[in-house]
DNA sequence: ATTACTACTCACCGAGTAA
DNA sequence: TTTACTCGGTGAGTAGTAA
């Protein structure tokens, strides 16, 4: 869950594990005394020598306590916990996009038109094969009241998203459409629709699921509403 | 100085500018409520708001506080913390050899005769234009007393050296010679020598230096004298 | 609903010190 | 020399609450 796998009281301790890594103790068996950890990290020798023991205790250090100093090694479980600050660190400032946005808006109740489109065999299977749900018949309706909901919606437009191709049948044409793979109120896998929004104006968020939400979530008109969109990798 | 430039006190902001990363305000202002933020962090939503104080006072974040949350966005400034952090991560995780080795000896009266090889002009020349100095004629005699020491120094074989070529004057062969860059009582850049150590056996170091070390650091025999060696990036 | 102030609590740090 | 214990002070976190 914790991409850092630390919790905020043991952060310290996780800041001499990274000193100590940085002497090499990833490596190889370094001796360090507690007073020169002490200096390395700031703080003082008795300090130092309780990160060591809780380090120890947690089983991200292997020590051999004698008269000269403490030969020292990170565990595989220690390296584990700086490799996932260093991929969590990656993810963030290397990815291209964010991993996801969160947009809240106002439920209100559609013309129904939502359910027409979305039935339509040449849509539904491709919603099946892209998204890997058979969706609902019908759209939850959502309504951005803030400036911010909206700023935020309209920088969605260059984010990558899953392309559902327009078709023909006998009498029309039906248009392309993007999606966006998006959590609802924390709970329900789903998907925001973008070609969709067009029937109304930028403010409004259309959204389908593979269950009915509105019994789902047990959500009635005027309900705040949660949409966790995430970006594709 | 500090790889991380993060001090032990400020580390608990530091994480939560990591959260804050994490949700993508490197990238966009992201809205964020105290509450939203304390869940994520671990903390209480008091806790939160004075993280949010203290970062915007540091100048790592720019927030504008609504009635919603706070939009907030992680400076160029706040984003150089993280990347800090990053590439330290990055040069302990990814490097092949630990940044430097620290050994220490027992400080002991050679025979001379390390005055002798310095000297010659063939490796002399080589010092000058591959460690960057003209070394004192002479050479420091360390005594290792540990096991770890011992075991630390032959580790080092491995490592990638400053390589002295051998050559012939015409009475005699001069050998190969490795050297490591090193730093002497944390005070006097040098080297250490491998090839000369034969003369003894695999528990001396000879350490050469631009400078007469036993007067720059006031050294006696019999004091004990720390050698931090250099690895070759 | 928010943010963030004021108190108070408690956990963490460090001085003293033993082994 | 070391490591690491006890113990007391302090600064960081939380509860209550105002705005």
């Amino acid at each position: 869950m914790n991409p850092i796998g630390v919790n905020i009281q043991s952060l310290k301790r996780f800041f001499t594990l990274y000193k100590l890594a940085e002497m090499g103790a990833t490596r190889r068996t370094i001796k360090v005394s507690t007073e020169y950890l002490a200096a390395k990290i700031g703080a003082s020798q008795q300090t130092a020598s309780r990160h060591l023991i809780e380090l120890e205790e947690k089983g991200w250090i292997k020590r051999n306590i004698t008269r000269e100093g403490c030969l020292t090694k990170i565990t595989d479980s220690g390296v584990a916990q700086l490799k996932k600050l260093y991929s969590g660190l990656q993810m963030i400032l290397e990815a291209k996009y964010p991993p996801s946005i969160i947009l809240e808006g106002i439920l209100f109740s559609g013309l129904g038109e939502g359910a027409y489109y979305v039935t339509r065999d040449g849509y539904r299977k491709q919603f099946i094969e892209k998204l890997g749900f058979d969706p609902y018949p019908g759209t939850l309706n959502l309504k951005l009241t803030t400036e911010y909901d909206m700023k935020t919606l309209s920088e969605l437009e260059v984010y990558p998203a899953v392309d559902i191709r327009g078709f023909k049948n006998e009498s029309r044409t039906f248009g392309h459409v993007k999606c966006y793979p998006a959590i609802i109120n924390n709970k329900v896998k789903g998907a925001v629709l973008s070609a969709l929004r067009s029937h109304y104006n930028s403010s409004v968020l259309e959204v389908i699921a593979p269950t009915f939400l509105r019994n789902m979530l047990k959500l009635k008109d005027g309900n705040k509403v949660k949409v966790e969109i995430l970006t594709l990798p």
